[in-house]
DNA sequence: CTGGGGACGGGGCCC
DNA sequence: TGGGCCCCGTCCCCA
């Protein structure tokens, strides 16, 4: 039945070249490849997210390891790579991925020909010795220099080089020299002819079949998306449901001081959108539309010289059916269901204009925010998928905001005393969303926390926030420490057993505003910044503040959905390496927390907490 | 319906 | 700067 077709595809991909013209499919490859770039553009199955300038673009690591030892060694370990923009412009690398797709220089949307010596730049930094190759032929024919010919033999097997890398990613791409030679990437040797028959069609899905597994983890229930940059995920199916991410400038590192609450982002454009929905590939005027997967559904750009027609019904309808659903997940079906609702969430608060009612925690009033938020995208984060998880309140109207107002308190955001963690210690400084108007801020929608005033524009706002001064946080602050903290903190404590025990070294340093003591001073002012009202580090989508940046870096990860880490077990993927090790527990059995009092075995530790509560708790 | 347990997401903070 | 740990909150399942 299916051996037949199964011999021939595997000669087809084991390219072996002694088999007879009968025992290979010569539009195979094509098809594939065809397949690929379909799923691209509707950002299925995609597990990496590129950025480049303002610009996001989504692909799979298996064709960009295939095409490219740079990207190979890249993608191994990151989920997210950002490109040196000397080297290689959002524009550019659109072509690029193209080409990396397709096997073509397709025309871009500048109404001039390729600029074949940035192109040529490009491909040299990405490692792309056909696509260097064919620039320099194209140069050479049209008799111009061309400036990039020391990657000379195509450059293969140079590995990149390490200030490349060292500017590459936002979350570290830092793994030079990590080519897995056994591999080899498939690279073809044959050059395409920047248009032409479909000989020159580049076959660079040769090693899609090395690792078509592990992509990208969950998969949209509705769009059969993976997790990754986000699915439209609109249950409503309105707008094109997968849209993609729009305008999003996630290129800028985050700016030291002072914080800038609104998102740098271009305000909700539904040209951008409509732009990106019916396949106008980036103009130079609107560069953030960059995302190639934000082409046309109905078979690629217009520019596309591929023909995709009939082709998805017969191809895609099967790679994105049940095989799109997550790999079978922990024992009860329960959790696959969890998982295969929350992930496509957790890959992009992006979508949430579209996701109706459900919005991010505020309640129901905040229903709809989202288009009220800057570009649409909404603060609430990742995970919280239905309701509102954890985080996700800030800059808006946020749950913080709510409950400040409930109990009356002025503290004059220093929520950060009670109840220690989460959400409560959320920015002080915040964006308020035009036309949340239950509080009295009229036009000023960037409000002082601290002072409570309101200003219009964000910059107004960090001008006024630097005229408080640092005394001045400090004193508030220590205000707040006396009246607030204490009590549901320590009694926490206490019941988590380890806990400081600062006796054994030594600690000098000890903070001016609290008690503690440090090792060192670094960690000393560490500390002290989380007295500070001002959190430096801003993120970029949400607004939300964070005291620290690996905090800010780890929370943005939540906005992206990546998460590096697998369960080698389950699929299961986590944002951090500690869920993983938390997790693994799930699947080893080990209960290493103990109840003292009844005996009782957890795997996790927070939850032998609240185990330990309900003993304690009067019931 | 409720309480307890299992599991997970997010932020804070120290190292 | 990132890892590790802590805490809070939440969802889901099950008895």
């Amino acid at each position: 039945m299916v051996s037949g077709p199964l011999a021939l595809r595997w000669c087809a991909w084991a390219g072996r070249g002694d088999m007879g013209p009968d025992m290979e499919l010569p539009s195979h490859s094509k098809q594939l490849l065809l397949q690929l770039n379909q799923q691209r553009t509707k950002g299925f199955l995609c597990d990496v997210i590129i950025m480049v300038e303002n610009s996001i673009f989504r692909a799979h690591k298996n064709v960009l390891a295939a095409s490219s030892i740079y990207f190979k060694s890249l993608v191994l370990h990151d989920n997210l790579i950002n490109l040196d923009t000397d080297m290689v412009s959002s524009t550019v690398f659109q072509q690029i991925l193209d080409f990396i797709y397709t096997g073509k220089l397709l025309p871009s949307d500048q109404p001039a020909e390729p600029n074949f010596n940035t192109l040529l730049t490009a491909a040299s930094y990405l490692q792309l010795p056909e696509l260097a190759a064919l620039c320099r032929r194209k140069l050479k024919r049209a008799g111009k220099p061309f400036g990039a010919g020391r990657v000379g033999a195509a450059g293969v097997g140079r590995p990149p080089r390490s200030q490349r890398l060292s500017t590459a990613s936002v979350i570290q791409a830092r793994y030079p020299g990590l080519v897995d030679g056994r591999k080899g990437s498939h690279i073809p040797q044959e050059l395409p002819q920047a248009k032409g028959s479909d000989e020159e069609e580049l076959f660079l899905a040769g090693s899609a079949q090395e690792g078509a597994h592990g992509l990208g983890g969950a998969v949209c229930p509705v769009s059969g998306e993976v997790g990754l940059g986000g699915c439209g995920g609109s249950t409503n199916g309105s707008s094109g449901g997968c849209e993609q991410e729009l305008g999003l400038d996630l290129s800028k590192k985050s700016p030291p001081l002072p914080p800038t609450p609104g998102p740098h982002l271009t305000p909700d454009d539904p040209a951008q959108l409509s732009d990106s929905q019916h396949g106008s590939p980036p103009s130079a005027s609107a560069p953030p539309v960059a995302n190639s997967a934000s082409y046309s559904e109905l078979g690629g750009t217009p520019d596309e010289p591929m023909d995709l027609e009939g082709t998805e019904d017969n191809h895609l309808g099967l790679l994105e059916g049940p095989s799109g659903q997550p790999r079978k997940s922990l024992r009860h079906s329960a959790r696959k269901k969890e998982w295969s609702k929350k992930e496509p969430v957790a890959g992009s608060p992006f979508e949430r204009r579209e996701a109706g009612p459900k919005g991010p925690g505020p309640g129901e009033e905040s229903e709809g925010l989202g288009d009220r938020v800057p570009n649409g995208i909404l603060a609430s984060g990742v995970g919280g998928g239905s309701q509102g998880g954890p985080y996700g309140e800030p800059p808006y109207p946020c749950k913080e905001e709510e409950e400040n107002g409930k109990d009356g308190s002025d503290d004059s955001g220093q929520s950060g005393s009670e109840g220690g963690g989460g959400h409560a210690s959320g920015a002080h400084y915040m964006y308020r969303p035009e036309g949340y108007d239950s509080v009295p801020y009229g036009d000023n929608l960037y409000v002082c926390i601290p002072c409570a005033k309101g200003f219009p524009s964000s910059e107004q706002l960090n001008a006024h926030v630097e005229t408080h001064t640092e005394e001045e946080l400090f004193i508030k602050e220590e205000g707040a420490y006396e009246t607030g903290s204490g009590g549901a903190e320590e009694e926490a404590e206490d019941l988590s057993a380890p806990s400081a025990s600062y006796a054994a070294e030594p600690r000098p340093f000890k903070c001016s505003v609290c008690e503690k003591t440090y090792k060192d001073p670094a960690t000393l002012r560490q500390h002290e910044k989380t007295h500070w009202l001002t959190r430096p580090f801003p993120c970029n989508i949400c607004g939300k503040m964070f005291t620290q940046r690996g905090t800010m870096t780890r929370h943005m990860r939540s906005h992206l959905g990546l998460k590096p880490f697998a369960c080698d077990e389950c699929g299961m993927r986590f944002t951090r390496q500690y869920r993983l090790t938390e997790h693994m527990r799930v699947h080893s059995g080990e209960k290493p927390y103990e109840c003292q009092l009844c005996g009782g075995k957890f795997t996790q530790q927070r939850n032998l907490i609240s185990h330990l509560r309900m003993h304690t708790s009067p019931s």
